[in-house]
DNA sequence: TCTTCCCTTACGTGAAACACGTAAATGCAA
DNA sequence: TTGCATTTACGTGTTTCACGTAAGGGAAGA
């Protein structure tokens, strides 16, 4: 038997969703709620072991409210229903502490499916997060490979050397050993990497080669 | 009607992959292949809409197979399968120029639709994957939070506010103006920050200092 | 073929930054 | 009050930076 508590500051929302979850013989829906003060009151006494949470906007107030229970009931596992699945209410919820999000294409199956695996211990999220994510990385991997054909190319294979290793903390003198050239060779090139990057210091250098994935941070 | 060629060193695993699509109507086999020099060679003179290759490890000899082909055959999309969907894997053949990822979690089904996702132009990754991006993600989120509050707790205030403007490609002369402060106090602030923090060059205080948001790349 | 352009190598010089030690004044906390 | 960290600062020697100059090699084009 799965305890569950519903928070909706849309009444009518919020008998929708408790007559979603009142089939369902494993659940068994203790608290219904439309006020965030009543709710942090009644869970001081009420033991729910999944709180199902309707987000209509992603106010500082809403976030502060999931913070919140998590802290004073670590055990509770906030489930974030909203229509709202944009990149920035996900993420926020998530790091405020929220174990699942549904987003809008989400059915009552979904729902329920969310509630088990949140009782389980595990997160959850819909497609569309999961989605929206994927995209997110993707596209910062396509920044990634745009940005290294852009100026990296402009750079000879010799100098992209110098440059990995001196990013890798090594000291020009030990650069020069390695290659079995001269201090003042690794100086000229460092100088020729900056004036064909116009970079104006070696702090610049850095940032560089860390953008262009040249060195990991 | 879907053209698709198959590749899999393993000829057993081959004719499997190649029975599951058989009775499908809207698709047609039209390359079975178990050597990699024979695809890229056929698929210089067949046009193949989808090209489904089962990846038994990540070999630098596979993803440049895949590099290859993507060069070759732009319009191709390669969908990989594998029974090993780690992390590295996923990320690699992703770079490499995939447009989709079959997880070990992977049935027919998905199989079918990951083909006509792809042939729509779109990219296809299974349940497991966006689980593992999603962790990810997650992970990376709570490694932030860590490294906001590890050491960067330890440097005093003047020490952050030089390691700012030293960051922001300030030069020594330039910061102790504006603090009304002597050029060799900068020196010694950074002398100290160094010794606190253990590091050994200042490459590694700009990493230190993006790694801890005190600035921007 | 010869010229042109870029890359790699290298040096010179003066300025800036780094490495390491020392140290005084301040301020906070036990 | 004593102790410890912070902020300030200097000295000395080494390393790196900034800017200029330049020789030799290789690739591309007139």
């Amino acid at each position: 038997m799965i305890d569950i508590a519903l928070f909706d500051e849309h009444r009518l929302a919020l008998e929708g969703l408790s007559g979603l979850l009142s089939g369902v013989s494993d659940f068994r829906v203790v608290l219904n709620c439309d006020d965030r003060n009543v709710l942090t009151e009644k869970l001081k006494s009420i033991q729910v072991h999944v709180l199902i949470l309707n987000m209509h906007d992603i106010s500082v107030r809403n976030l502060n409210l999931i913070v919140q229970l998590t802290i004073s009931s670590p055990k509770l596992k906030i489930l974030i229903v909203s229509v709202i699945d944009s990149e920035e209410i996900v993420l926020k919820t998530i790091k405020a502490g929220a174990k699942g999000f549904l987003g809008k294409d989400s059915d009552r199956n979904s729902l329920l499916e969310a509630v088990y695996t949140l009782r389980n211990g595990h997160d959850y999220y819909s497609k569309s997060i999961t989605h929206l994510l994927l995209n997110r990385y993707i596209s910062s991997l396509k920044a990634d490979e745009l940005s290294q054909n852009a100026d990296i190319n402009n750079l000879s294979s010799r100098q992209v050397e110098i440059l990995k290793l001196w990013g890798e903390s090594y000291t020009n003198q030990e650069i020069a050993d390695k290659f079995f050239i001269s201090v003042r060779t690794v100086e000229s090139h460092k100088n020729h990497i900056m004036q064909k990057l116009n970079l104006k210091s070696t702090v610049d250098m850095v940032k560089f080669a860390i953008k262009n994935n040249i060195i990991e941070i």
